[in-house]
DNA sequence: TTTATATATCGTTAAATAGTGATATAACGA
DNA sequence: TCGTTATATCACTATTTAACGATATATAAA
């Protein structure tokens, strides 16, 4: 149907977690796991999961530093995912 | 964070089958629950289900033809929708 | 090297979602 | 009117997903 890439990316952004996630890169960037589940109020193990979904889709990227990992958005990719989406609808349904 | 009609399109279009649903409008233009289900390989009252819910999604519309119902893309919609989503997107995540 | 901290992974439980068959409702045709 | 057909809704089961705490791994710091 739709290509997997698309697909993941949909699924990933169902989430209403997952979107508060996302919009928390908004303000600041880029932030550590421990950062995200306390600003979003969920367990370490938990964050670290979610944003492993997140990356998978393409949504979000990830550079180790030290024993951080900070996780930043994925902004080109996401738009690229985004615009081919809005052009399969654009181009169908007549 | 996401205004409710955007996440509630998002989380219609999380499920494979309901993004195979979406599909069959592209070639069928408007067709009833009966169709999907066949179409789609499940059971009516899932068809139904789903329908339901990409329309209250604002994916779909409905019109009711005798005892038939046929469902069809609210295009205009899907569109305005993915246009708020994108520029939402391409306005933050610097 | 030992200790502490950050993250990822694992096993389990809980909650949400999708599926089914049965049934109610509404419209059509005999 | 009565039977048939299309759909929607309901009660239930099964599947998927999210959450948690515990633990393993890796890095940093004492």
């Amino acid at each position: 149907m739709l290509d997997e890439e698309i697909h993941l990316f949909l699924k990933a952004l169902a989430s209403e977690k997952r979107q508060e996630m996302m919009f928390l890169f908004l303000e600041k960037g880029e932030i550590t796991v421990n950062e995200v589940a306390e600003r979003i109020g969920i367990g370490q193990s938990t964050a670290s999961e979610q944003l492993a979904i997140l990356k998978r889709a393409g949504i979000l990227l990830s550079r180790k530093k030290g024993k951080e990992v900070y996780y930043f958005p994925n902004k080109s990719n996401v738009m690229k995912l985004l615009q081919r989406f809005t052009s399969i609808i654009s181009d169908c349904c007549k």
